[in-house]
DNA sequence: ATCTAATACTTGACTTAGTCCAGTTTGTGT
DNA sequence: ACACAAACTGGACTAAGTCAAGTATTAGAT
């Protein structure tokens, strides 16, 4: 029996690698990390792996739908396996935490423009920006 | 009769600059605009300008609520004067090209998630994504 | 009108996130 | 096992933004 990333990368065309496949776990067991993070957690795994190929490899793997790349005001890209059912972000503006929330009011409201200018639109990206209860009591709200 | 961006200024608490002036015009007569952008625009009023100050100056008009900053993926950070309304950004993945849209059902459903992880709220960031008629041309989708 | 303290601006070095490119290595179908 | 396309490496580079020290400007008090 195969690894589902492996059946996953097959199925769209994608050669699997070592690196990708690392990449892919990286993904999976941390949501929402960026980059840079991903890296630091594949190379404590397989040891070692170039910037470049852990660039390379979140753009295919979003190329193919297989991840999904959410970019913050003020914080890198981060990444999430989490794809095809359109939930949404929750980010602290203290920390930058980020949680998923399910898409608002139940239906996809959301995805429904009021005036497409003649765009073909493919995704709504909503975020919701707050503080997170730990960064509430820090800065002291009386 | 004074200007309403000075009047705007001194509401708010902030010096009046030539500086802050020059950008706040920047910003009202091109919105969507990078820093970048704004700062050649200034340039060409006022002759020269710092980047620190553009940035500052934008920290500042952010932080008073005068201005609004959106991030796309892939593209800097981008300002517009249209404040407090709630509306979201229709972008083209081809050229970054944005349009304003109004909040999509009426009231502000998009401003609620289902469970706010505790989380003190302040905005929901909606931004749709998709091709604009003219990159849709482009790539000859047939 | 002048002075002064606080605020803002300038310059230039630095950082972070990400891309480009040339050369080498690896995966996959035959 | 072979060959070639695809992927990876390493290093230089770019874009966007921040930091810090010194100079200039603003605005309120005299």
């Amino acid at each position: 029996m195969t690894e589902v990333a492996v059946q996953l990368l097959r199925q769209h065309g994608v050669q699997v690698t070592a690196q990708r496949l690392a990449i892919m776990r990286a993904v999976r067991s941390r949501p929402h990390a960026t980059a840079d993070e991903l890296t630091d957690d594949v190379r404590a795994v397989i040891g070692s792996i170039s910037r470049q190929a852990v660039y390379d490899t979140l753009g295919v793997l979003v190329d193919k739908d297989l991840v999904r790349r959410i970019q913050p005001s003020g914080s890198a890209a981060r990444f999430e396996d989490r794809v095809g059912d359109n939930h949404h972000h929750l980010i602290c503006r203290g920390c930058a935490t980020t949680f998923d929330i399910n898409c608002a009011v139940g239906e996809v409201p959301c995805l429904t423009a009021d005036d497409d200018h003649g765009f073909e639109i493919d995704e709504a990206e909503v975020i919701y920006w707050g503080r997170c209860p730990k960064c509430l009591q820090l800065h002291t709200k009386t």
